[in-house]
RNA sequence: CGCGGAGUAGAGCAGUUGGUAGCUCGUCGGGCUCAUAACCCGGAGGUCGCAGGUUCAAAUCCUGCCUCCGCAACCA
């Protein structure tokens, strides 16, 4: 696509409300890894992660917290840029939208977009809840009541300014036409276009007077600049697009690769794109959308104690561990699972056993059998062909699946090789070479060629692990500088002079490490399990102000549209019959409860859950991992107190 | 008929121009001793979710169905 020698890629910007996890440390662990492999390649590089810092979530969070938005998002960035600097990220440039000259930039991109006719002023109209000061869209209040407290909605509309994305539904189109490989995975594509154009697309709204912290709009300062157009134009307005220098901007756009999660495609391949044809500026080469960092049992919850933190597993087990981990597990482009006992597999097998103890033996033969230094008489042996054909096929693998960012088969095309030369080991057996004098040149051979091997592979692992590469070649000893094209030259070398170092991935014990994991992220990331035993004690008129009944279920039938909702009609001995939704349809029937009598929250608040209104809660007990039970009550008259 | 993804060996996954079903871990047996109780070899283990269809030939293409998981303001 592109030939230049110069190579833009960026992540995500994250959103700094509250700490990063998992999935954020693999996006930008994906982008490092291509960032130095291109300069290894070198390619002039230049990678861009940042954070998106306004909203209406960050002013409230300031304020809950009681501090300014910008010093509340300072905090975290501090955190956020620490964990990069653990996780060794070598970013060129961190973007923070807050940064004044993005603010500025994305104010003359409004009014370029503005003074050609793409931004218009109009009525934001919606469903308005005026308590809590909320808008709501049709189908977001398809009820006529408000999400969040159940009340009343109005119509009501805000004066807003307004983003064309309609007009750009054919042009994105044939974009993707004329561009294949611009969307990556293919079927996100798909996706966009039945989903989204197809339909028609609607114009964006791109201003908010409902809140303040955000870039003003220019032509209007009673309004600020909403999210994306905020957000996305980071990647240009990080180059120095409209700014004072624009030198970066001229050499590094179009971005080669922009890496997203799957969760906002939609905003990086139609908006995005149609801001760039707005400003008549080109679209990237390619936004590619990599899968989720799922959890064990589910989604990430405290209560769970899954909570993943990417700081406690670098320092635990070293950030190399845990890039090699994340990018071989899990294939890019598909969600993957993470789990404690994968990591910790993944750790002893390919890095401890494979790698870590390849290096230990072969330095230790060369030590033993040389004293460290491999003669340079050399007499091949009937193995040396096959291995060095494996070695030359593993850095062609290697190299054409990072260039397609298939980072998984690339680091399992490079284990390829490592096994190979473990394999070789046994082959040649040089344990019995070093019984014959007469064997010694082909002894040296064979040394050769496994300290041959570990130097290449150094070069193919030093993107995916940066800290690791440089701790192989000094046991090699070799120089810590190198370049990617020499994985692929054999034997240029004359000779190796070894030196034995610390071993560079300590195999775990499996059993111990999965305790001492869970209990650092029980003290660490799950106060509320600590507590359980000490719950926060209440007094009794607190105790009071719940008020229990009991109450005969008369009805009870599934909530259209919902997998998980049974609506029950109960009988609390008012007279009045009751309605309450409860999420047990997974485990209960409707046929199995009607008649039965249960405890009732009498006095919660009403909500509306999928369209039904709820009014009180009736009791069960999570009775296990995935099991729930209905508390009943028989032979208690409907209405009776509980307490 | 909401949208999307997925069902292949005990677990986790590869596997589309259709052509004898593969990898990693685990397991069982063997080998080796240079090495981090590591390494190497071999075995066992699958009717590729189900049912039809197309074909000389289907994990792969078509139709229908089942199940699971995300998301969609559904655990009150």
């Amino acid at each position: 696509m592109n030939e230049r020698n110069t190579f833009y890629i960026t992540t995500p910007i994250y959103y700094p409300s509250d700490k990063l996890h998992i999935g954020h440390t693999y996006s930008t662990v994906a982008a490092d890894t291509m960032a130095r492999y291109k300069r290894l390649q070198g390619k002039e590089v230049f990678f861009l992660t940042g954070t998106d810092e306004h909203g209406q979530k960050i002013e409230d969070k300031a304020k809950e917290a009681g501090v300014t938005p910008k010093e509340y998002v300072d905090n975290i960035v501090a955190g956020i840029k620490e964990l990069w600097k653990l996780m060794n990220i070598s970013n060129d440039k961190f973007i923070r939208t807050t940064d004044e000259y993005h603010e500025k930039a994305v104010q003359r991109i409004f009014e370029k977009m503005y003074e050609k006719g793409d931004i218009y002023k109009g009525k934001y109209e919606g469903l308005y809840c005026k308590p809590c000061e909320s808008f709501w869209t049709e189908t977001q209040a398809s009820d006529g009541k408000c999400p969040d407290c159940g009340r009343p909605v109005y119509k009501a509309e805000e004066e807003a300014y307004f983003f064309k994305l309609s007009n750009y539904s054919d042009r994105l189109v044939k974009y993707y036409e004329e561009h294949p490989g611009f969307i990556e995975p293919v079927s996100r594509q798909n996706e966009m276009i039945n989903n989204f154009i197809k339909p028609g697309l609607q114009d964006l709204c791109i201003s908010r007077s409902s809140f303040k912290w955000g870039i003003p709009v220019p032509v209007n300062p009673d309004h600020v600049i909403y999210v994306w157009l905020d957000a996305l134009t980071n990647y240009i307005t990080a180059l120095g697009y409209t700014g004072e220098d624009d030198t970066l901007y001229k050499k590094f756009w179009p971005a080669n690769v922009q890496l997203i999660g799957k969760d906002i495609v939609r905003f990086h391949t139609i908006y995005w794109p149609a801001f760039l044809m707005s400003l008549d500026i080109p679209c990237p080469d390619k936004v590619y959308a990599h899968g989720w960092v799922l959890l064990e049992g589910g989604k990430m919850s405290k209560s769970k104690g899954n909570v993943v933190d990417p700081v406690i597993l670098a320092e635990r087990y070293g950030v190399d561990s845990l890039r090699y981990y994340l990018l071989r597990e899990i294939a890019f482009g598909s969600d993957g699972v993470f789990s404690n006992e994968n990591l910790i597999n993944r750790i002893n097998s390919d890095l401890a056993n494979d790698l870590g103890n390849l290096l230990s033996r072969t330095v230790s033969m060369v030590e033993k059998y040389f004293g460290g230094t491999i003669p340079a008489e050399r007499e091949a042996t009937d193995f040396d062909a096959n291995l060095i054909e494996t070695a030359k096929t593993a850095a062609q693998k290697a190299q054409e699946n990072l260039d397609a960012l298939n980072f998984s088969v690339a680091l399992s095309e490079i284990w390829k090789l490592v096994s190979a030369t473990n394999k070789y080991i046994d082959e040649t057996t040089p344990w019995i070479l070093a019984k014959d004098e007469s064997n010694s040149a082909k002894l040296a051979d064979v040394m050769y060629n496994l300290c041959e091997c570990l130097r290449i592979t150094s070069v193919l692992i030093a993107p995916f692990m940066p800290a690791t590469a440089p701790l192989i070649r000094e046991q090699l000893g070799i120089e810590k500088e190198f370049v990617w094209s020499e994985a692929f030259t054999y034997a240029q070398r004359e000779s190796y002079s070894v030196v034995k170092g610390a071993i560079i991935f300590p195999r775990l014990d499996m059993q111990k490490e999965l305790e001492e994991l869970s209990a650092a992220s029980a003290v660490k990331e799950n106060p509320l399990k600590a507590e359980i035993e000490g719950i926060a004690k209440i007094g009794i008129d607190e105790f009071a102000s719940v008020d229990l009944r009991a109450a005969k279920i008369t009805d009870c039938f599934p909530v259209k549209k919902a997998k998980k909702l049974l609506q029950l009609t109960l009988d609390v001995g008012t007279g009045e019959p009751r309605t309450v939704a409860s999420g047990i349809a997974k485990w209960y029937k409707p046929e199995d409860l009607i008649g039965k009598t249960v405890i009732l929250v009498s006095n919660l608040k009403p909500a509306v859950l999928c369209g039904v209104e709820s009014c009180g809660m009736i009791l069960a007990a999570d009775a296990g991992e995935d099991d729930v039970k209905v508390v009943f009550l028989d032979g208690v008259p409907a209405g009776s107190k509980i307490r």
